[in-house]
DNA sequence: CTGTTAGCGCGTTCAG
DNA sequence: CTGAACGCGCTAACAG
């Protein structure tokens, strides 16, 4: 890489700490010590260390610091698609409970799958001192950060059949709410919107719903699939409708349900909840607009992300502590897009 | 301790440019070389120095190469709030085209303006080689970054008087299209909703609209004030819609114009565009949702954000170059919120 | 409590 | 084309 010219005519290069030191006539290792946590320092030489730092603006360097420390106080954030409205609430909360730690993220935004081998490889070279993971991981990728010694946080996602830490939204008990209330209520004939098939929550979920449905005795569910997104779960929701009038309809998260409900009202003319009832799950914050007014499963994204981001520093301060998985139970939000019994 | 550790299982350290040299028998600098762009070196010890690297599964450690470039490779994204459904997208493109010129993104989110100071302090020490902020910044934080030579570009942000470089999206000519085409469909009693005050972008755009309707004759339009959320528009509306019937309503940004919407159809039971038009800006993605068509300006994202990251590697590379701004016109999004002619 | 000394892992002259 | 030597800015023993 093409290295920058030294100081070119004005450029002055930024004081360090041995500027520090001959300033307020000490050492350089005082001026370190200074800025650490024991340093044992006099009073008196650390404030005119101080008021030395003061003058020149003086910062201890973090890259120098994290060579020889060989903590980075960096933590890589790895999220697949930014664009699905859940994620932003789970990144901002993330970077800043990381950031009330003393720790910067490093954020690596996916597109495709495939991209994940670069980023692994920059994670490595950047020597993070962990990484939390939303995104589809390989066992192999696993591995890595394993054989790497990088403490790795898997968020809503899993390896099944891998040991690897993760915090995970449990679908089960909700969709058996979103089942049970809905049969209760007198729905029949019901139909769901399953994400990707590479989902792992999605899948997990639509297992979670088929399984409630045929407890009660409900079999042969029909299943579309979408990708998440607005349009898939509108186009999902025609599809299905056109298959069979349904009464109610099962989306794997709330954005395809947003769409669903849309597809069904708008298109289909059919009243919401009247007719048809449509849930969702995640709680993110359009369902709660007053279009929508989404019944769903919440995510408990404060206490998953706390969990995640303690997890891996717990990990990141004693290497030896063995993989862990956390699962959380989400709320369910009496919206009125259903009708509950 | 010269002496290199076994590799037991517990100890076992990251493979260095020396190993790979001691693998391969030749110099550490040989290797350095290998890694480099112009490195010369012959084809045949290439070949064996790449050789024992794979064996060791060596990668350059980038932060001692950041301590010797000078050059982190590492850019600062600061957001202000994420949560903001327009700045998700802006932060996902910045991220991937950062990422394909080899850049890597340190993000910081802030809550309250108050933690900028902090997100400073560690910009500086990170040694990131620029910044991008989409926050708030005072004369003297933006003053920070100039005086220490970390080249910045704000984003949709604008420093009045002093020379940072900028993208914006121009509020002007959009304003402009959405006011004149509300007023050749026959609207006459506009209401706006605003941002906060501190928000230069939110500001900018109700002026244009002021402005534009005063050129119209149409003077001493209600001017209520949201917090860009949801329910902020939603209120904001009501309260607009209770001191005087209207029919046009403009928001800052569109998630306050969906609020409106809803309030105006759903609680003040009067239709949108029928009754009432709303518009807004920004064109998220949810404005496209068939509950709303909301009438918008689309900021070109994909121009913006390639603009700020071809803006700030320009000033990475030559430090000498002086700012620049650069405005965007949004095009004109026609929905079905509002009446246009 | 303070200074001295040794590196952390790498890029880069400068001789050979 | 290659290697020896130096230093980026800092922390961490170790003497004094």
């Amino acid at each position: 890489m093409p290295v920058k010219p030294p100081s070119d005519s004005t450029g002055e290069r930024r004081g360090t700490s041995y500027d520090v030191a001959r300033l307020a006539g000490v050492s350089q290792s005082a001026v370190s010590r200074c800025f650490r946590e024991g340093g044992s320092v006099s009073p008196a030489t650390r404030k005119r260390i101080m008021a030395a730092a003061e003058a020149l603006g003086y910062r201890p360097n973090a890259i120098a610091q994290g060579l020889i420390t060989r903590r980075s106080n960096m933590v890589a954030v790895v999220i697949s698609n930014l664009t699905n409205l859940h994620y932003p609430e789970v990144l901002a909360e993330l970077t800043t409970r990381l950031s009330n730690r003393g720790i910067r993220v490093l954020l690596f935004t996916l597109q495709n799958e495939s991209e994940i081998d670069a980023v692994m490889d920059q994670i490595w070279r950047y020597q993070v001192d962990g990484a939390i993971v939303a995104a589809r991981l390989s066992r192999d990728q696993a591995e890595v950060f394993a054989r790497s010694r990088i403490p790795l946080v898997l968020y809503n996602r899993q390896m099944e059949e891998a040991p690897v830490s993760s915090v995970m939204c449990e679908s089960g008990a909700g969709e058996a709410m979103l089942v049970d209330g809905m049969i209760a209520a007198g729905a029949r004939a019901f139909g769901l919107i399953a994400g990707p098939g590479d989902s792992t929550v999605g899948e997990a979920r639509v297992r979670a719903a088929v399984e409630r449905l045929a407890q009660a005795g409900l079999r042969d569910v029909p299943v579309d699939r979408g990708d998440f997104s607005y349009q898939s779960g509108y186009d999902a929701a025609l599809r299905l409708m056109k298959a069979a009038p349904l009464d109610a309809i099962i989306a794997a998260n709330d954005v395809m349900a947003i769409g669903a409900m849309d597809a069904v009202r708008i298109e289909c003319s059919l009243a919401v909840p009247d007719r048809v009832s449509v849930v969702g799950f995640d709680g993110v914050a359009p369902a709660r607009w007053a279009s929508y007014r989404l019944t769903t499963v919440r995510q408990p994204v404060g206490r998953m992300t706390e969990a995640a981001v303690s997890m891996l520093m717990d990990r990141i301060e004693d290497a030896s502590i063995g993989p862990e998985r956390r699962l959380f139970s989400g709320d369910l939000l009496r919206g009125a897009s259903a009708r509950l019994a």
